[in-house]
DNA sequence: AAAGAAGATTAAACTAGATTAACTTTTATT
DNA sequence: AATAAAAGTTAATCTAGTTTAATCTTCTTT
């Protein structure tokens, strides 16, 4: 198992010893999944959360209408998961599927919970890490109401440049909140503008 | 100090001895505010985060066309600040207001990091609770995806009753992130509808 | 009770973005 | 290289929600 970039990524919150470490990683599972296989389906019970190692997911559900509504991409250094699944242990909201094949660190709900009594610490990691994912979420929601797509568009690709290479343009769309043929449109109009 | 209605709360996440009780409760402050006060003003570094004990709040932002937006209400048993600045302590993106008169139980940022470290069992609370925080934004932004106004609304109406009765409609309306001219056009669509 | 301020409604004109459908380009498969 | 499938573009038409502006209603304050 590679264990570098997890630890790398954990230093930034809490030090561990090296007994920890060695009780961490026994209890968290290296595993690889292919292009468009799923690591969570919508309906089901979220099991784990994941760290990824390298690849790229998408996390995205299905409305009542059929149409597919992208809540997030992730890529090497962050998380994937239905959060609200996995701690209330209820059905999925959310499909997570890989859009590249993809290495990461899986963290099950039973372990984890052990995981928490036996290395306290572990609590402050999550704790910043939601944190921050608390905090990305709000400002999204806010971007959205005062933004226009155009200019959310143009926030995306500066924030996210690897990942705005990485994906179909239909699927940035629909992280959008905008049809395809609406970012096509303004795709045009920032060409122009140049 | 009333304690009760925060000792209640946090015994859903959490088990503290009475001498971390005691202790929990010599760092923390109770406040009261007026109809119209901030608790926050954008700008400036949060310093706080706040328990309500009764009243309501209001979270928003002016953005840069001089535009209100309201993201979010707290009322009793809820949480306020703005979490993003807390946790970095840079400048806020929001503001924080009572829209009644408000009486918190505050966190200051220097006292939390001590009790971080005096009651580790606070890790296991804060990150409970910002994991809920965290799915209730993702949902959010999912059903303004998905959602026309009119839905939006009506999911609004029946999760947050005592809200909306407490709320002018100006304000839900720019919670929904639609104009009050539109909300007063649902209203009477939903009126007829019945 | 009067007057002002704050909040809510209505309606007409307007626009950002959706929908539909045809077409083009790129990528993958044999 | 040929074909099919997936992804991206264009343009016409349509609609959910905005803007503007006038009017009405409900609170506050004196």
């Amino acid at each position: 198992m590679n264990k570098e970039p997890f630890l790398d990524y954990i230093g930034n919150y809490i030090t561990l010893s090296k007994e920890e470490e060695a009780l961490l990683f026994s209890k968290i599972i290296e595993r690889n999944y292919l292009k468009d296989q799923y690591i969570v389906q919508q309906g089901d019970v979220c099991k784990s959360v994941n760290f990824i190692l390298s690849g790229c997911t998408k996390t995205f559900y299905i409305d009542a209408a059929g149409q597919e509504h992208i809540v997030g991409f992730s890529i090497a250094d962050w998380w994937t998961s239905d959060l609200g699944s996995f701690i209330t242990q209820s059905p999925a909201d959310f499909h997570v599927q890989c859009i590249e094949s993809t290495k990461i660190l899986q963290f099950r709900y039973e372990e984890l919970e052990v995981l928490y009594q036996e290395i306290p610490k572990l609590e402050r990691l999550f704790r910043k890490i939601t944190e921050r994912a608390f905090v990305a979420s709000q400002k999204r929601i806010i971007r959205n109401f005062s933004l226009t797509a155009k200019e959310r568009y143009r926030i995306f690709k500066d924030t996210y440049p690897k990942i705005e290479q990485r994906v179909p343009q239909y699927m940035i769309a629909s992280y959008l909140g905008i049809t395809k043929e609406f970012l096509s449109k303004i795709k045009r109009q920032l060409s122009l503008e140049k």
